[in-house]
RNA sequence: CGGGGAGUAGCGCAGCCUGGUAGCGCAUCUGUUUUGGGAACAGAGGGUCGCAGGUUCGAAUCCUGUCUCCCCGACCA
């Protein structure tokens, strides 16, 4: 794999004495983009498969998906939401009945038009021109269309609403320039729908299952986001709110984590969802739909990875506690063994942040301190490594991975207790890692946002470095159509985008950045993935 | 999709200009010596040089096409 010259020489800040040596190559600090792709393979995340845009997810990089799977199926259950599967094809005039949405997704479609293939006239096989299919059919990049089908026929009465789905999918965007989890052609996710009787219930609704993102970015990913409404120009096609949570990366981008929107009667009214009302009259119901995606993984790298590699929460990390015996191929190694699986057990049979505790023996064959640092690449939360004079003291070597150095020494900071005091404190240092990861995290991104900017010269200066500065929060009278174009084109000559106007800001009380006109509300500027 | 760069062993790279038996470091395997920690020494295994055509006695190297990746731009729930 190519990589770009190193844009700037390590920099080694005032440094303490010790030099410390890294587990990866390449440094945030020196080259974001290579450090991000580094991690991924490094921390045996995913790699190329061969095919334009799609990776393979391989086991470490999927158990972290499967976590978030977990945590956040939990939770939209816990909204009153059943999980369904509807077809990966979708059948092309299905999709042209939102006007809106063909435009936002045609660009960008996979389209299936043949059913077999057979040889071609120079060998190898081609789609056989027999075999064409009536109506082409596409692999779905979100399922609006199909959904609301079977809502049409699902929905008879105003008995039968509110009408709650999830479906846990893949789906597919043919997208021009692609990023290992940020923007693949195929990606999984989970895309909510849902029917509503009345606009308030289902307005409602959006901001619920926002929020149930927000809870779930913070608490289960100790993501620090921002949940705010999106302007006009960044709604989802066919919707008429867009919803969003927007986190910040270490490069002081902004990540689109998640989405909900409110879709007014706009899918309803193409695919025929209606309901008898309880006067007896016809009503077309309100949807919803919002969305999580394996790009929530790559926001997980570009938060809390560091230059060793990637740091799990506890709440994601497949495994949260690994322990290496430091093996010599002797006979004494079976004591040792055995001293390990006895704190093996002791922490499995507990709980930390709400489940039993993840915890792995590593008895592989192998140097220890080659394993340490594949573990710490891998982010694991703690590692303990036990040697036999270890066992003697009736001790352990434990590290931390969001504390793994030492910066007086330069070498990893191991703490020693008891293998006993270990049992025990092990829980409540999962925990503690869960939250200092996100309050590092929160912090960082406070320090980042600059608010009471009031000059667009001043924005421009502010993204002018070319360094990422962070966030701009400025206040704008909210434009439509061409003024708002003209916005957009402003921003744009700087890279930037707005990202969302937080929900709960406080109100506007000065004159729009972009108009000089009074202003409605306070908006994010940011440059994004 | 436009501009630029790159594909050679698991990873990182040299070789290409000037065609002539496939190289280096790390990793892997074996052995020996080590042993509170990212070991040392010796030996070994592993590559149809992205793929397909062409030129040539001969192609990793030259030519054409194509696929994939990276960077910039355009685009992007």
């Amino acid at each position: 794999m190519h990589r770009p010259a190193r844009r700037h020489p390590p920099r080694y800040r005032n440094c303490p004495v010790a030099q410390i040596r890294h587990a990866l190559n390449t440094k945030r600090a020196d080259d974001f983009a290579a450090w991000y792709q580094e991690v991924i393979s490094a921390a045996e995340m995913a790699e190329e498969s061969g095919v334009r845009g799609c990776m393979v997810i391989r086991p470490w990089g999927y158990g972290i998906w499967e976590r978030m799977q977990r945590l956040l199926d939990d939770r939209i259950k816990a909204t009153g939401h059943s999980n369904a599967y509807f077809p990966i094809f979708i059948p092309l005039s299905n999709f042209e009945r939102e006007a809106e949405h063909v435009e936002g997704f045609a660009k960008e479609m996979a389209v299936v038009t043949h059913h077999r293939l057979i040889a071609g006239p120079e060998g190898g096989l081609i789609p056989d021109p027999e075999a064409k299919l009536e109506e082409p059919l596409v692999v779905r990049p979100t399922s609006e269309t199909i959904i609301g089908d079977a809502m049409a026929r699902w929905v008879q009465s105003w008995r039968d609403l509110p009408l709650k789905l999830n479906q846990w999918a893949n789906v597919v965007r043919w997208e021009m320039r692609t990023r290992m989890f940020l923007r693949t052609s195929e990606f999984l996710w989970q895309e909510g729908h849902t029917a509503h009787a009345d606009e308030a219930e289902a307005r409602e609704h959006t901001l619920t299952m926002l929020e149930v993102y927000r809870a779930f970015a913070e608490e289960d990913l100790s993501l620090p986001v921002i949940a705010g409404e999106k302007p006009e120009n960044e709604r989802f096609p066919g919707a008429v709110e867009t919803w969003s949570i927007e986190a910040m990366m270490q490069d002081g981008k902004a990540l689109q984590a998640g989405t909900s929107h409110y879709l007014g009667t706009n899918f309803a009214h193409a695919s025929g969802i209606k309901y008898q009302n309880r006067e007896g009259g016809e009503s077309l119901c309100h949807t919803t739909s919002w969305g999580v995606s394996t790009r929530m993984v790559g926001g997980v790298i570009m938060t809390h990875g560091d230059d060793d590699g990637l740091r799990l929460p506890p709440k994601i990390a497949p495994q949260q506690v690994v322990i290496l015996p430091m093996l010599r191929d002797k006979p004494e190694d079976d004591a040792l063994v055995e001293y390990c699986e006895a704190l093996r057990a002791t922490l499995a049979a507990q709980f930390a942040v709400g489940e039993p505790i993840r915890v792995l023996l590593d008895t592989r064959p192998g140097k220890a301190a080659a394993k340490r640092w594949d573990w710490v690449r891998k982010g694991a939360p703690i590692i303990v490594e036990v040697g036999g004079r270890d066992m003697e003291n009736g001790v352990v070597s434990l590290l931390r991975r969001d504390r793994l150095w030492d910066e007086t020494t330069g070498k990893p900071d191991f703490q020693t207790p008891t293998r006993v005091e270990a049992g025990q404190s092990i829980p409540a240092i999962l925990g503690d890692m869960q939250a200092a990861i996100f309050s590092e995290a929160q912090e960082r991104r406070e320090a980042n946002i600059t608010r009471g900017v009031t000059e667009f010269a001043e924005v421009e200066k502010f993204f002018a470095a070319s360094r990422y500065p962070g966030w701009v929060e400025v206040q704008w009278s909210k434009p439509t159509g061409a003024e708002l174009e003209q916005v957009v084109e402003r921003l744009k000559a700087l890279k930037l985008t707005m990202r969302n106007v937080p929900l709960g800001s406080r109100p506007a009380d000065g004159v729009c950045i972009f108009t000089g006109k009074p202003a409605i509300e306070r908006v994010l500027l940011a440059k994004a993935y």
